[in-house]
DNA sequence: ACCTGAACACCGTTCAAGT
DNA sequence: ACCTGAACACCGTTCAAGT
């Protein structure tokens, strides 16, 4: 609580710019406004971070780590679906659910270090293909190149549901919106 | 020629803009910069445009056009592969030719007008589908939510792709990035 | 009707100065 | 080592004034 070491102001800068990504969005995280929220000026971030896109960054590390969680958890749980329709699922829920933490880590905004553990970071998708392979639900291709389709499948439908593009997706064979295209895009897939 | 009738102007505006998104991406085009190699003040834009997410529909709007033209002269043509892979290569190789202009129509930024005309201008797709299920290449399932499928696929390999999300994809089956995963991504999906 | 220049309310970032 | 306040170089947008 005491404001004198490093820690608690990064700490309360961090959280900050957490709370008005969630709240207002991407274009509410001013250096300003987080400066007053964390009770600092708004200079003071750049004792901890190197620009605004580096204190950005931490904020993304922190959601690719729930994401990952939320989808290992789900494909852990029970259930009459499989362990690759639940992950799946809780891929495209995260993104709708948090959809400007999730536009923060796979939006258009070129992170700032293409580090190589954004794409291993969704290895959790990758533990989904193998599993699935594994259950025969999926087609015997490469499991690296595999995972990288499915990516872009959840990817695809989050991100334009998010930004607006893909409007109220109807029922799809009982189960609703995304979570029924997300069923179809995994009924198409099929073993060789 | 003559600056005098609102056409020459509106139609310098838009070409300012677009050659400024194509060299220097979407930084680069600022109402200043327009004006600017246009050859009018900053604030003529106004007289056009209500504001500047208005000019930068006006040329999403043409971009989508080229996308949709580009993938049916892709159906269209001739060659060993079936129209619905010649168009699916088309449509992630327009994106990776002109990044800018692809995000801009399908990127993060929420268009003003959420028009269904975008969604019914990835009409071709849901071509592409239809003459993929008469083909036997694809499952019978309702083409307009397969097309939504085939959509997110083709989308999210390339916003992936574009936004540094998805490095160097690999060589898969002979074919090279993302090409190749374009057409994993069509082999995984079989027909009933 | 179209255009201009100054002005306003914002940004991120830098830097000399304080503790 | 950490923080501050003023300053700088940008934005989009508004508006009174000109033709």
């Amino acid at each position: 609580m005491t404001p004198r070491d490093p820690g608690p102001t990064r700490a309360a800068v961090v959280a900050a710019a957490e709370e008005l990504l969630e709240s207002g969005g991407p274009s509410a995280v001013t250096l300003r406004a987080v400066g007053e929220a964390a009770g600092v000026s708004r200079t003071a971030p750049y004792r901890h971070f190197e620009d605004k896109a580096d204190l950005m960054q931490a904020l993304a590390a922190r959601t690719l780590e729930t994401l990952a969680a939320r989808i290992r958890t789900a494909a852990a749980a029970d259930g009459p679906r499989t362990p690759l329709r639940r992950g799946s699922t809780a891929y495209v829920r995260f993104a709708v659910e948090q959809p400007h933490h999730y536009l923060l880590i796979f939006g258009d905004a070129p992170l700032a270090d293409p580090r190589p553990e954004a794409d291993d970071g969704m290895l959790a998708l990758r533990e989904l293909v193998e599993r699935g392979q594994a259950a025969g639900e999926l087609p015997a291709a490469p499991p690296r190149e595999l995972a990288t389709v499915l990516w872009a499948t959840l990817h695809g439908l989050a991100q334009l549901r998010l930004t607006g593009h893909l409007h109220e997706p109807r029922t799809v064979d009982g189960a609703t919106g995304l979570d029924g295209l997300v069923d179809l895009a995994l009924d198409s897939l099929r073993p060789t």
